[in-house]
DNA sequence: ATCTATTTATAATG
DNA sequence: TCATTATAAATAGAT
């Protein structure tokens, strides 16, 4: 398409060769986009000149048409024959493998068995930054059982204190001349309730109920 | 180029739309290949049919053809005007405060301070796995100061020998009418034997050098 | 898919 | 780089 025919090689005079580039650029550019709008297509087209000027379109945007791209490319080549699905497999693997061992090794490092390479300084500062861990891990463990222990002695002082009013009311019922069952029953949703009533003693204290220390 | 004008603007004829799809992908395809070649550029080009399916071309390769685009746009982006400069960096800058924000956040929990989620029992787990790192770490260290010392003893030895021969050495050149210092000229090699000597008396023994222990 | 009239791209030139 | 123009190439519509 031109005053003379042409033959596909690269064209050896320099100027020439960019006056070719400019319009064939322009030309492909505007085909690219032709064939977006027609026929509904992302495309993305990028050139790099000879001297190395970038020149690009996207009918959305590159990184739409890169990310799509290379989604499908994955897509592709799990679908491909299996010695390639086998391939790309192993490559996987071996990323990972690689990420794996360097965590285990700084796992290793952190659980102080991989020392070799640090001095006695490195090792004392290393040291008390674990020794310091540990206090706080400690620390925190004291914390949590002292709170589980007064949420424990809170509890037990409750259930004791129910009780309490319990054998109250039944010694009320009975001076009443009810049961001790009917008393239970009239106490709805009670069962519910947790008791503690370990070393209850067994002689009356029923008018004299323990306050609970809070 | 055609028995018609069309308009560009998407064809709504599912068919016509395939059929051009298909005749003017071909057409570009051949044109980028052509650009390539006439002008010694690198091109890509991408195309995802409204189907879905992908059509490419990379006069190299294409992940060449992308990391060479990244590249390229980045370095734009850093001679663009200083208002997108800006946005890249913090951009750039949002990520890194990310990755940061997500080490800092393991370094704590692994230094003892964020240990609100675990367990009494994780806990346990966590601080018996610390003392063992612990315990590394001061027998590696025991380990090092106990080499250095003996490294250092070695050294005081073999100084301390040296003397001994020396001021022998002197002792007999002295009667000899030699000076000291053609003497240890004359002592070759000597200092290259290890000496253990670790008390070695300060008064003479000249006349009766101690040998090395081996 | 193939054909072909016609449009479009572009090589050569100024 | 820009404009012109003759001609090659691409392709719209038909089969």
């Amino acid at each position: 398409m031109g005053r003379g025919k042409i033959v596909i090689q690269r064209i050896d005079d320099s100027t020439s060769r960019q006056v070719t580039f400019s319009k064939r650029r322009k030309g492909l550019i505007k085909k690219a986009k032709e064939l977006a709008i027609l026929c509904d297509a992302e495309v993305g087209l990028i050139i790099f000149s000879s001297t190395g000027k970038l020149y690009d379109f996207a009918s959305s945007s590159m990184k739409s048409v890169i990310d799509r791209y290379n989604k499908s490319k994955i897509e592709q080549q799990q679908l491909l024959n299996p010695a390639s699905e086998v391939k790309f497999w192993q490559r996987e693997a071996a990323v990972l493998r690689q990420e794996l061992h360097a965590l285990q090794e700084n796992h290793r490092q952190m659980m102080g068995e991989q020392l070799n390479g640090l001095s006695v300084n490195e090792l004392n500062s290393l040291e008390n930054q674990i020794e310091i861990s540990l206090r706080g891990i400690r620390m925190r463990k004291r914390n949590l059982i002292h709170q589980e222990n007064l949420d424990l002695s809170r509890k037990v002082q409750r259930i004791h204190q129910e009780n309490v009013e319990l054998y109250k009311k039944a010694y009320m019922a009975n001076t009443n001349g009810f049961t001790h069952r009917e008393v239970a029953v009239a106490d709805d949703e009670s069962h519910t309730q947790i008791r503690l009533q370990l070393s209850q003693p067994e002689h009356s204290d029923y008018d004299t109920p323990p306050r609970a220390n809070e």
